[in-house]
DNA sequence: ATGCATAATTAGCTAATGCTAAATGAGGTT
DNA sequence: AACCTCATTTAGCATTAGCTAATTATGCAT
């Protein structure tokens, strides 16, 4: 009957697969592999015991897709992370590049009563702090848009650092030392299609920002 | 050279090995398979992992000592255990009967900055939320004594519960239930020796507890 | 000296997670 | 049809951490 208990690699890969499907993404084991830095003999194998414990299944075209069970358990881990961040963040003062790495640790460790107890003193939000949302808000962000598609000129908010951004602790600490970060506004100074980079200002300081950071970081358009 | 990062099984010996250290007792295998729960063949295993990674030494009479590499290891799980506790206790108002297990999940997935915000964050507190002593503050607790030692009439301030009585949530529950808490006072109210009892009268209600539980509380005496 | 507890080990398994190297598959091109 | 690329799988290994059953040590008591 397969009462199987969730291991924290397990729980790595719901929550991968979560963000992906949300997002619309084709979610194939080489995507996984790449997501997860684990080699692709690994993501056959754990997918193997994922889906014999029916966390997930895979079709014809070896798409993978979350059963129910898979899904409501994405959801409880995601909702951990992130309620983990905001307490890391405003209770214990954990810099913001790097509460998502510490938060990824503590998830998988505390317990559905304590995510509760987090989200009454927390005060039920439903944006993590680097502005994603939580399971079940989605549409709270879908009118933010990819830094990416602005333009030279284009004035912006900046509101949310995409998941899969966050993983990376040198972009974190990049962005957070030039103060891209969410709720700072700005504007794009110079969009260098050739070089493939956005030269932005954001409070009388200029950061340069690759096209791959660009369509990691979503804001809200603005006029001037 | 062994840089071996500890595991959750690891750091668990090394918090009770340097918990029965601290209370002088003999340290051999069968002690920690009690303790821990788990067959004496895998403390067997595990013990020569540990050896050979070398966070203990064996003596001739198979006595565990910890290295000095061990014991500041487990100082650092145990701070990060008993910081948890106030965290949960504190800020987000987790039951006291509870705190210990979740913190026992957590103290292996926060890192030694989260913990030392934690430690900021809380005041620097030298006791657990059950009394306990952080490592290196010994001596706040040493001139408590075991309510097993008291005698039927005596006054006494709860201050303790020790480690080993932690551990197991059906006491943990029972106590908190009859106020069986650090600070609150009582007295003897019957001492039953051939029953193997204390009947201890606690704000207006009673409670009897054995003489197992009895050896596990600490009291401070007062004079009525 | 013998024997009984208690403690510790050995032997042999299982499961989850990782890895590399090598083999296969599946699709699209030439 | 032959080939190339990308994805997946097989095979073979390693480590940690559990277990049971059976064996061996060790120390105390008769």
């Amino acid at each position: 009957m397969t009462d199987q208990r969730l291991t924290p690699t397990v729980e790595d890969y719901l929550e991968v697969i979560y963000t992906l499907d949300r997002d619309g993404e084709n979610i194939i084991g080489a995507k996984l592999s790449e997501l997860l830095e684990v080699s692709a003999p690994t993501v056959t194998v754990t997918l193997k015991r994922m889906i014999r414990d029916e966390w997930i299944t895979m079709d014809e075209k070896k798409e993978i897709h979350l059963t129910k069970k898979g899904s409501q358990a994405a959801v409880e881990i995601i909702r951990k992370h992130m309620l983990s961040e905001w307490l890391l963040s405003q209770f214990l003062n954990v810099p913001w590049s790097q509460v998502h790495e510490e938060a990824h640790k503590m998830e998988h460790s505390i317990s559905s009563d304590v995510a509760e107890k987090m989200k009454e003193r927390l005060d039920d939000p439903k944006l993590c702090p680097h502005g994603n949302p939580f399971p079940g808000y989605e549409t709270m962000t879908e009118h933010w848009l990819p830094l990416f598609s602005m333009e030279q000129g284009d004035h912006f908010i900046i509101r949310r650092i995409h998941e899969f951004g966050e993983e990376d602790q040198e972009l974190m600490n990049f962005l957070q030392k030039h103060q891209v970060l969410p709720e700072q506004s700005g504007f794009v100074k110079e969009k260098l299609t050739f070089n493939e980079t956005f030269t932005l200002q954001i409070n009388r300081s200029t950061v340069t920002l690759g096209f791959k950071t660009a369509k990691l970081i979503f804001v809200e358009s603005v006029n001037p």
